[in-house]
RNA sequence: GCGCUCGUAGCUCAGCGGAUAGAGCAACAGACUUCUAAUCUGUCGGUCGCAGGUUCAAAUCCUGCCGGGCGCACCA
């Protein structure tokens, strides 16, 4: 019997006690059924009966007794006990709780999708860095954790397309042709102009594709550099993002905003909607009309729209494009843009509470990194994987929640121990990959299956936590916390690994081969799977071996 | 100044209103002739920043204060 199986069964007895007049309440949409920290309060614990005391006008406890007395009568259930205020702990059967076992094996990879988000159609933007740099460790934990989460959401049934968006117009794209220039030519860089290494050596390259640079008149050579600087940094950052295992569905880019007429046709329709004005010879957004802190310009008094103008365009896209809603994920130094963003949506028609998600994320340091002289003292995504390994910095980076402020110790994310989680999962799948060798060469195999043989107590926490993990990946995707699907890994592993310590698959020395074995071997494939199935959410590799 | 965010063990951090607040590390003491010791067992360690409030029940929700981070352009 699942944590699920035994919530519908509570339900089940809810509704009869109702039926039979034992209760006057409505029954509620979720009855969440825990596993207790104390081992004594039995495998599994609700408090539905506190819930619905005060609603049904009895005292907890006589709720408890209603209920207790007709789940102990149903299959499976050994015990059910009342505790407490009211709590209801109930012990299973170990041949119930184990039937699990073969369930998660029959499911193989399925086994952690639900179909807790099927029908949402979602849009999640992350990382979108300028195109005027390398990508740094702001953008890894964006990347990690942004991946992670389209994982978790895809897994629970969501429709998610991955998008990045590409700032690519501007003034800002200007200042970095700019640069590369004065880095061909040897000259100032221009202010507000970027100083990193890595402009040089896109200098050094534009010079390479186009020797003539140095001929060219200087606003041609500029508009030059920038375009050829862009495109070879945009495609070094793909690049980078494809190593770490994070594709996009979507590269948006702004400037087919403005180019396609977009941005004035966004302008008009904000107009349509009745929140834009003319002032000052400037066009503007009366966001102020939906909580923002001031009006924003969309169109400046010379003509030229602004950064915000081509936002607002881009969130008619997205609508456009069939997106109902849409995730973004942002650093700290961004939120202030949130405010804005949902005037925009707002101006737009739309909801923001139904049609939009900010995650800010706190930022990250990493404690003894080199750090990158080529970016300008930042710590580069590239540099990071190369020196601590993709697993471990895409694990690191999604075993916590993004507005956790971090910081990461290089040192200990290099380290092979058990301070170094991702090495601490990943080992025990390694082990039950040799473990399973090891019983088929001695002649165990996944023949007889009894689940009442599974009633030591290691082995009772590690169904327990197998069977947590389609609950948990379900509630990763409603919150949108990847970060607990990694946590329950780690619960997983730590399960089995004293399980291991306890109970043999392979018999010792020259003992019969016996149906024990044979068991224990599926709940080690039921182990192997889950932990191979809850990696692949974090995109972080299951090893054979280590 | 206004706004957002964070504050839990010596350190790094978990903890969708529930029972005695947890894990790893660090410190100390143990377990490998037996399926991978990258593991396991035990001990030590707390005013959940402070003060009020909401309730059967608050680290969790609300308010105020204190402290850290970040943001407040006709820049992107």
């Amino acid at each position: 019997m699942t944590p699920d199986e035994l919530s519908a069964a509570i339900r089940a007895c809810l509704e009869a006690a109702v039926a039979a007049g034992d209760l006057t309440v409505s029954v509620p949409a979720e009855i969440r059924v825990e596993r207790p920290k104390q081992r004594e309060h039995g495998d599994w614990a609700t408090n539905i009966a506190l819930q619905l005391a005060k609603p049904a006008g009895k005292p907890p406890r006589a709720v408890a007794e209603l209920l207790a007395a007709r789940l102990v009568e149903l299959p499976g259930i050994k015990s059910v006990d009342i505790a407490g205020p009211g709590f209801l702990n109930i012990v299973l059967d170990a041949a119930s709780a184990a039937e699990l076992v073969r369930t998660i094996v029959e499911a193989g990879p399925a086994f952690g999708r639900n179909q807790q988000l099927a029908g949402t159609t979602l849009n999640l933007e992350f990382v979108s860095a300028n195109p005027t740099g390398p990508l740094h460790i702001g953008h890894t934990r964006w990347a990690a954790l942004g991946d992670a989460l389209a994982r978790v959401l895809i897994a629970s049934g969501a429709q998610v397309t991955r998008e990045f968006y590409v700032n690519d117009a501007g003034a800002q794209m200007d200042r970095f042709g700019g640069s590369i220039l004065a880095r061909i030519k040897g000259t100032e860089i221009p202010e507000g102009g970027y100083h990193g290494e890595y402009v040089a050596e896109l200098a050094a390259k534009v010079r390479e594709q186009r020797p003539d640079i140095d001929d060219l008149p200087l606003e041609e050579a500029q508009i030059l550099a920038r375009e050829l600087g862009y495109a070879i940094q945009l495609a070094e950052n793909r690049q980078t993002l494809d190593d770490f295992g994070v594709e996009f569905d979507v590269w948006f880019s702004e400037r087919t905003l403005h180019e396609s007429g977009s941005v004035d046709a966004a302008v008009d329709r904000l107009r349509e909607q009745g929140h834009v004005e003319d002032r000052d010879g400037a066009v503007w957004l009366r966001t102020t009309d939906f909580g923002d802190d001031k009006d924003r310009v969309l169109v400046k008094a010379d003509g030229e729209k602004t950064y915000f103008a081509a936002d607002a365009a881009y969130w008619l896209s997205v609508r456009d494009r069939g997106f109902p809603k849409k995730i973004y994920m942002l650093g700290a130094d961004h939120h202030g843009y949130v405010q804005r963003l949902k005037a925009i949506v707002a101006c737009a028609g739309d909801d923001p509470a139904e049609s939009v998600e900010v995650l800010i994320g706190q930022l990250v340091s990493v404690g003894g990194a080199r750090l990158s002289k080529r970016a300008g003292n930042i710590i580069e995504l590239k540099d990071l994987v190369e020196w601590l390994g993709r697993d471990a910095v895409r694990y690191s980076l999604a075993r916590y929640p993004a507005d956790s402020p971090l910081a990461l110790d290089g040192e200990v994310l290099q380290k092979k121990t058990n301070d170094n989680p991702v090495f601490y999962v990943q080992y025990a799948h390694a082990r039950l990959c040799s473990l399973a060798n090891q019983a088929r060469e001695h002649g165990v195999e996944r023949t007889a299956f009894e689940p009442a043989l599974l009633d030591h107590v290691t082995e009772n926490e590690l169904i327990a936590a197998l069977a947590q993990f389609p609950a948990i990946v379900a509630q990763a995707a409603e919150l949108r916390e990847p970060h607990r699907v990694a946590r329950h890994l780690e619960v997983v592993a730590g399960a089995f690994h004293k399980w291991y310590d306890n109970c043999r698959v392979t018999p010792r020395g020259e003992d019969p081969v016996e149906d024990l074995h044979r068991t224990r071997l599926w709940l080690a494939e039921a182990s192997r799977l889950v932990l191979a199935n809850g990696l692949e959410l974090l995109g972080v590799s299951a090893p054979e071996r280590m």
